[in-house]
DNA sequence: GATGAATGAGCGTTCATTCAT
DNA sequence: GATGAATGAACGCTCATTCAT
């Protein structure tokens, strides 16, 4: 596949070492400063190699990239399933997700911002796989989702609208880590944002209000809001 | 301040029009490509200029870069409060920023992405002054939260949170595009989210479960976040 | 085309100094060390510009050397053609066809090395260009001998083989010049060759015509044509 | 002497093997593509050695130039003279040198360019040997010229421009390829050839030897002998 | 004010050569 | 003796910026 890293070295061993050496150079260079503006030299530089042997477990500095970008999204894979682990409550494991999420970016807020904003260099079939592993880590959120929907803990809410909420607000924690930091501690902001987004925010009064507004437009093309309402009131 | 851009150029219409001509070119041609792999004879060639004129009304490339993410942030200032206009119900008035801020970011989509994507490379100060015309945009939301609150059409939720919560939903139209694009109209979208945001999505039982979790947390919404060290405990 | 040469410079008059500028700085460099181990930067300093301005008027490398061989191949061209001016005499014609070959070869010795060395690296189509630009050199020649076989000074020889006989007998002088320099001058090379192809294959009328023009040399120990050209008749 | 490749190997035969594998990989590389393009990775390949195994067998990169230029002058001396043996008629021995030349050289025409082409890479001294390589080939040729002239074959001509015609007309079947190949056969070019250089300059003697050998010429190792004594006749 | 030709620092990449295994 | 991973100097080329016109 042309999604591949070649390398000109053969021992897989090798391989890996050297390829995960400049990967993690990589990453942190291309998260402080960006990938266009740190040249290759410095990437061997701080993998401590030379220029040249860096072309010989990679093709161009686009797969440097590639393998950048790859590992963080794998690490996201790698750090939150042992967070579920021997939880059995659907809430639990839902809220141990979305905390082990939030850790994770914290513990690369820069890597994180990295993805968002370096992907778009790699090239179509490449910006597939890593929208593919994104998907991946979502499912994680999505699947304790639809475990609680299941088990009646959640009501039978949007849950593709739902997760994507609750990825970006992990995401944010990093996107927007110049307005959180200093404010909140990571397990405050995670905190907070679960309560805000399952604790039930509006009053009896405004949902009268959201009830008149959204009046009988309420069906243009959205769900079934039949049961619930009569729930609420 | 070393903020502003300088011009060589002292008659003031003649630096607004060659500016905004300038800038307009380059929106679309970093949001395209990317700031760093446009060239500014690109720009000049979009913008219809030489490269000799930009130079005039520019010092250098990231003030452009300044001069369309500006553009961009401005255009959100300018387009919402006028979708407010004549509407007194606070929930109305919410609904409404939300829907308008969605609909200026579906107009705009490489341009708000741009913004995530190149701010970046922006020195401090000028980081500073994108980030506070960030801010004043969320003000148009959190003022409607308020106002929702002081009303009693929400509960005395976590406003600062909530407030960047609908941010990141609309900006997620965006981030996301490649996800959502195709499957939903940004009308659709914005409905789906409201609902999720305002409706309550936990069950009674479901509420029990979090209850347990957040040990102490007391009730369905209120929030006396007495309980957390409890928990964290 | 694919073959040419394309400037982003406009102004033809700009271009053509520009471009000549390089190509002469190219030629003795290329000549005198080969293309391959030339920089872009030798070429550059010995044309007393920049390398940034080379590339505005090139696009790559290889442009360089067709503008370098194909200058070569020109100034064939452009001056054999005058040293026929005024002749009429076939005989003389060719001659003197020969010997101004000879000379436009003998100034530029490397050049004429280069063109053998170096044709190989330019892309198909402009090896063709290059190729039919030494076919039309060698049509003054084959010119010349067709008058004279029409005109009966020749005998109706192996046209094409006299004239790759003859182009590859003026080639040899450069190709050759470590052997020839220094052991007869070009003028004396010309004369042995032409005395060595022509003194047997002309007839009778011919060689009339031949002692004429190198007027005394005659007959050392020549041509019995007599009976040969009766045999070839 | 600097003039030798000087082995870090010390078996002589161990030697001679890996210097041939080595030299055959590099002719046809270097043949083919160009001494200056062809890496000593491609060379290693294609002998099937390693890169490393080179460098014990060869100093640097110019001395696998020398070693496959050598092997080409080589070929010729090696190839000529068999032709000649059991010939006794001058004439005969002349003819049969020149075809063997054509043929040697029709046989690795990439080779012969090679030599051309590569050559002038070589530091002086090696230049200088393969120069002498080419002259002892031209000896093989004017020793033929000699004898007939001695013989009274051939007139008391130019033999030193007689044999470099005769070396450049062999030389210009590879140096001319892409005019020749197809358009007639080895052995045609070389009657041809023959035909318009000899013809004339033969002596009343000559030319019955002549006439005797291209008669039924069924000799040599020649093509299709039938047509050719048809035109000649 | 407007133009675009000219500059040259700096980048991605290659490849001859070395040397530990 | 044989291997091929590692090195780093050096090249082709780009592009932000300047400045004469």
């Amino acid at each position: 596949m042309s999604v591949k890293v070649v390398s000109k070295v053969e021992i897989p061993a090798l391989v890996e070492k050297r390829q995960k050496q400049i990967l993690h150079a990589a990453i942190e260079l291309y998260g402080r400063q960006g990938y266009h503006v740190t040249t290759i030299r410095e990437v061997a530089q701080r993998a401590k190699v030379s220029v040249g042997l860096i072309y010989q477990y990679v093709h161009d500095k686009e797969d440097v990239l590639y393998l950048a970008l790859n590992e963080v999204l794998d690490s996201y894979q790698r750090e939150i399933p042992p967070a579920l682990q021997g939880l059995d409550d659907p809430m639990e494991r839902f809220c141990a997700a979305v905390r082990a999420y939030g850790h994770v970016i914290d513990a690369r807020i820069d890597a994180t911002v990295l993805v968002y904003r370096e992907t778009k260099w790699l090239r179509r079939a490449r910006r597939d796989v890593i929208k593919q592993k994104e998907a991946m880590t979502n499912k994680l959120i999505s699947d304790c989702v639809e475990d609680c929907v299941r088990e009646g803990l959640f009501d039978a809410v949007d849950v593709e609208l739902l997760t994507y909420q609750i990825v970006m607000f992990c995401h944010a924690w990093a996107l927007k880590a110049w307005h959180f930091r200093g404010r909140m501690s990571i397990d405050e902001y995670v905190d907070r944002g679960l309560k805000l987004m399952l604790d039930p925010l509006v009053t009896r009064e405004g949902a009268r209000h959201w009830k008149r507004i959204c009046a009988a437009p309420a069906e243009p093309r959205s769900k079934p809001p039949a049961g619930k309402s009569a729930r609420r009131a």
